[in-house]
DNA sequence: CATTAAATGTAGTGAATACTACATTTAATG
DNA sequence: CATTAAATGTAGTATTCACTACATTTAATG
C-alpha cells in the first residue's frame, strides 16, 4: 500500500519553515507594504528561499493573505483573553479602551498590514474565508462593558456598541498609524510617553463622556 | 546679449506638463501606494513620457514629495476657507467637524497618500520645507470654535484644541482609511449614505459631549 | 532667417521582480 | 536496505522597474 500516514518529523520541519515565513512576512509586508515587500526579502529573513514561498502559499498574494488572516487571529485571540470587570462599567470601558489603544500601539504591523489592505480595497480580505469568521466576537469588548452600564443605569441607553467601538478603534488606531505626518504636522512627536499617556487618558475621558447619562437636575 | 528673458510659450506649455504629471502622479499613488504606482504608469496617465518627470522633478521620490505637498495645499486650502458662525460655537464646532469628516469622504486621495507617507515612516514629509509652513494653520477652525465657545461658558475649559482637533481627524479619516476591513469585519458596507451619515452625526455628538461644561446641579 | 536654449521625444540600460523547471535531500515505510 | 514522497535547494526565465544618453522639436531672440 502507498503509504498515507503522516510523517511527523517531515510535518514539523515543513511547520516550522511555514511559521517563520509567515512571520517574515509580516515583518516585510508591514514596514514595506504588499509591492515594496519582495519574495526573496522575506524568504531571506525566514532564512529560507522563495520556492518554499510559492510551494507552501501558491504566490505572493497567497502569502499576503495568510499574514493578513493571522493578524486578525492574533488580535482577537488579544481581545478574547482580555476580562474585564463586571460591576462597575465605568471600570470595564476604561480597560476596554486601554487594552484596544495599547494593542495599536504595540502591534504597529497589525495597523500598517491593514492599511495595505485598505489601499487594495479589501481585495485579499474578501477572498478570505478565515476573515469572516473573526466578525464576530469583534465588538464584544465594548459591548459587554456598554451593556452592564446601560443595565445600572450610568450609560445611555442610545450609546450603540458599533458607534463606540468605531470611536475607540478610531482614536487609537489613527494615532498610531498616522504619528509621523501628525508628528510632522503638529511640531510634536506623538511617540513620546507623556504624548501618548496624555491621549490615552483623553479616549478615555472622551469616550466616557460619550456614553453616560447626563445628571438630571 | 544671451537671452535670460522668459519665454511665455514655453513656460505655459511646461507648467501645464507640470501640472498633468503631478494630477496623474497623486491619481497612481494613492491608488497603488509608492511603490505600485510606477513612473511609466503615471506619464501615460499625463499623456507624457516618464522622461519629464525626471526632467521636472528629479526623480521619482521628488515626484512623491511635490504630490505629498499638493494635497496638502489642498487640505490648507480648502480648510481656510471655511467660514464659521462667530456668535454661536455648538454651530461652529458642529461646522467645523463637518468640514472635516467630509474632506476625508471626498478626498480619498488624500487619506491613501498620507498613509503611504507613514508607512514609509514619515521619510518625504521631513524633507519638505514646503509642509512645515503647513502646520501652522493646522488646528485654526477647531481653535476657533473651541475659543468661542469657552468665553461663552459654554464648553469646558479643559478641552485643548489639539486633542479635539485630533479625536474629529482620528474619527474621520478611520472611517474612510479602513472603510474595506471595516466593512468586511462588521458586515456592514460604510460606504452607504445611511451608514456615513449615521456615524457624521455620531461625531458631531461625540465632540460636543466631550466639549460641552456640563450643567452644575 | 540663423541661432539658441528650453522642452520634448526615442531608445535604450542594468537591476530587481515574481515565478518556475529541475535536481537533491530527508525521513518515513515495507 | 531499497523505495518513496514530502521537503528543500539551485539555477534559471521573462518581465517590469527606475533611470539615462542622445536626438529632435519648439518658440523665442538678434
Amino acid at each position: 500500500m502507498t503509504p498515507r500516514t503522516r510523517r511527523p518529523a517531515h510535518q514539523a520541519r515543513a511547520q516550522a519553515t511555514q511559521q517563520s515565513l509567515l512571520e517574515a512576512a509580516i515583518a516585510v509586508f508591514s514596514t514595506h507594504g504588499l509591492h515594496g515587500g519582495s519574495v526573496s526579502r522575506i524568504a531571506e529573513l525566514a532564512q529560507s528561499h522563495d520556492r518554499m514561498i510559492y510551494y507552501y502559499f501558491g504566490n505572493k498574494e497567497g502569502l499576503f493573505i495568510a499574514a493578513l488572516e493571522e493578524i486578525y487571529r492574533r488580535y482577537n485571540e488579544a481581545e478574547a483573553a482580555v476580562i474585564l470587570d463586571t460591576t462597575n462599567p465605568t471600570k470595564a470601558l476604561t480597560h476596554a479602551i486601554e487594552f484596544f489603544v495599547r494593542y495599536f500601539r504595540d502591534h504597529p504591523e497589525f495597523v500598517t498590514v491593514l492599511n495595505s489592505e485598505n489601499l487594495h480595497r479589501g481585495k485579499h480580505i474578501s477572498q478570505s474565508l478565515l476573515a469572516s469568521q473573526f466578525s464576530k466576537p469583534a465588538i464584544g469588548l465594548v459591548d459587554q462593558a456598554l451593556s452592564l452600564g446601560k443595565q445600572q443605569g450610568v450609560f445611555r441607553a442610545e450609546a450603540q456598541s458599533r458607534d463606540v467601538y468605531l470611536m475607540i478603534s478610531a482614536m487609537g488606531y489613527f494615532y498610531q498609524s498616522n504619528q509621523y505626518t501628525l508628528s510632522a504636522f503638529l511640531g510634536e512627536a506623538l511617540s513620546s510617553p507623556k504624548c501618548y499617556e496624555h491621549w490615552e487618558s483623553f479616549v478615555v475621558d472622551a469616550v466616557l463622556r460619550t456614553v453616560t447619562q447626563s445628571k438630571k437636575h
